[in-house]
RNA sequence: GGAAGGAUGGCAGAGUGGUCUAAUGCGGCGGUCUUGAAAACCGCUGAGCCGGAAACGGCUCCGGGGGUUCGAAUCCCUCUCCUUCCGCCA
């Protein structure tokens, strides 16, 4: 949800700002409504005004008395034209409140122009990039690979896109869970486990509803949702509260299962672990200060940057373009590990600012210095999606002898300096 | 799953149809007093929306939604959540 005063007052702006996403919008219709909301509104509580000032009036009457009575019969007629009225502003609020929340959020100046992702900028890369990787191969055709991620097993038991993670493969798995969630504990992160469904109130706050509903896994008995990502129930932690200043920026890190159903994306780059129904991340979260939310954004993909050069793996680093930005989301830098095997990049992590888009539809506040209480930022990225990263790992530290070399920093957790038969 | 009782301001807690613009207490903020502090005393104390340049004024909010009534925190329906007891259970 935007700030309203962005339509009431720089319409022309935002029309602007709005046309460079690329959304389907008609910001003029939606002023219209916010003009008849608030005449509807005004003379509703004209009328009520009046009926509240004779009701006072009333209590003092004497209750049975002629004068009471007949007050009581004119009085019905008021009754009826606030009840009448009170429902036309309800209706035009209601309708006004849906295309309001329709309308998409603003992206940073620094957002650069694009109709798609081909238009998306490699802002940076690190690491033996397309180098010389002699005994590449994709992920998903390493010999013993399915020995260790089972597939079929998978689909017997739950469906496509539910592997089974086996033995030195499953503590592989834990180890970077547990490498992630400690490099962003020593970088300032609370840890929270979290839970894995969210209500309906949760999923709008966000904004995966309306938006993404068929993306979620959903239990209708219940009338709650699989995640699609931590984002979702850690960002939700502080709706509706207002925090104090002096808290921010608050930071938190959540290890969670990810459930997608990825519908209309069937058969694409679907290969091993590319494209999952369930995986595990790590995911960042803040809440920031208005002010300093852009430097947070920095500060985030630099969080995230960090793991996979201590994993050792090659990443570029895009800026996503206006048009390939998401609904909620101000700016977003995402992070691609270079799949040497595949030849192709692998999107492990999403950095974004959403200004104070969520902040606005979770009602999530602090106190300004005037005392009144306004929207923090909210920011989010992955730090990092494990089955890609492995993807990563398996294809880039690949050995001659059909092995895989086990990245250093995970030596805590995986002892072993080598994966494989 | 069965039974009963609840949900009121930051917290505790009154209020069962008409100045409720919600008592009282605690906490918090400001002030008086004091060398300073405490105590005591005095004042203030939420959120949203509408109008307004502002000062300020109006409307809404007593878990959510709907209803009854001239009038609802209060009565009715419904949903959600909480507590206690019983049953089942990781």
């Amino acid at each position: 949800m935007i700030d309203i005063s962005h339509l009431r007052q720089e319409v022309t702006e935002l029309k602007t700002a709005i046309a460079r996403k690329k959304f389907e919008c008609d910001l003029d219709s939606i002023a219209e409504l916010d003009r008849e909301r608030r005449e509807c509104i005004a003379s509703a509580e004209k009328a009520r005004g009046g009926q509240k000032a004779a009701n006072d009036e009333m209590s003092k009457l004497q209750k049975g008395s002629l004068e009471f009575l007949e007050k009581v019969s004119r009085m019905k007629e008021v009754a009826a034209e606030v009840k009448e009225l009170e429902a036309v502003a309800k209706q035009a609020d209601d309708r006004f409140q849906e295309a309001f929340l329709s309308i998409p959020n603003i992206p940073h100046e620094s957002v650069p122009d694009g109709n798609s992702e081909a238009d998306n900028q490699v802002v940076s890369t690190w690491g033996e990039v397309e180098g010389d990787f002699p005994h590449a191969i994709p992920h998903y055709d390493i010999p013993w690979f399915g020995k260790m991620i089972d597939f079929p097993r998978g689909v017997k038991v739950a469906g496509a896109g539910f592997p089974f993670y086996v033995g030195e493969m499953s503590q592989l798995v834990r180890a970077l869970i547990n490498f992630f969630l400690e490099e962003a504990g020593t970088n300032g992160y609370q840890e929270v486990h979290s839970p894995i469904v969210v209500n309906a109130a949760s999923a709008t706050a966000t904004g995966q509803l309306p938006d993404k509903e068929g993306q979620m896994y959903v239990d209708t008995n219940e009338d709650i949702y699989l995640i699609p990502t931590a984002e979702v129930p850690v960002t939700n932690f502080f709706r509706d509260e207002i925090l104090p200043a002096e808290d921010l920026p608050l930071k938190r890190v959540a290890y969670t299962p990810c459930f997608r159903r990825e519908a209309g994306s069937w058969g694409k780059d679907v290969r091993g672990l590319n494209r999952l129904h369930q995986f595990d991340k790590v995911e960042l979260v803040k809440w920031v200060h208005p002010d300093h939310s852009f430097e947070e954004l920095e500060s985030l993909r630099i969080d995230a940057e960090g793991l996979l050069q201590k994993l050792e793996l090659p990443y570029r680093v895009l800026l996503i373009c206006s048009g390939d930005i998401g609904f909620p989301h101000s700016k977003q830098f995402d992070l691609e590990v270079w799949a040497a095997g595949q030849k192709r990049w692998l999107e492990v992590s999403s950095c974004s600012n959403f200004t104070d888009f969520q902040a606005r539809r979770a009602n999530i506040r602090f106190r300004g210095p005037d005392g009144k209480p306004q929207p923090v930022h909210t920011l989010n990225g992955s730090a990092l999606a494990i089955p890609r990263v492995l993807a990563g790992i398996l294809e880039n530290h690949l050995q001659a002898d059909g092995r895989v070399k086990i990245p250093e920093c995970l030596r805590k957790w995986f002892p072993q300096e080598f994966i494989g038969p």
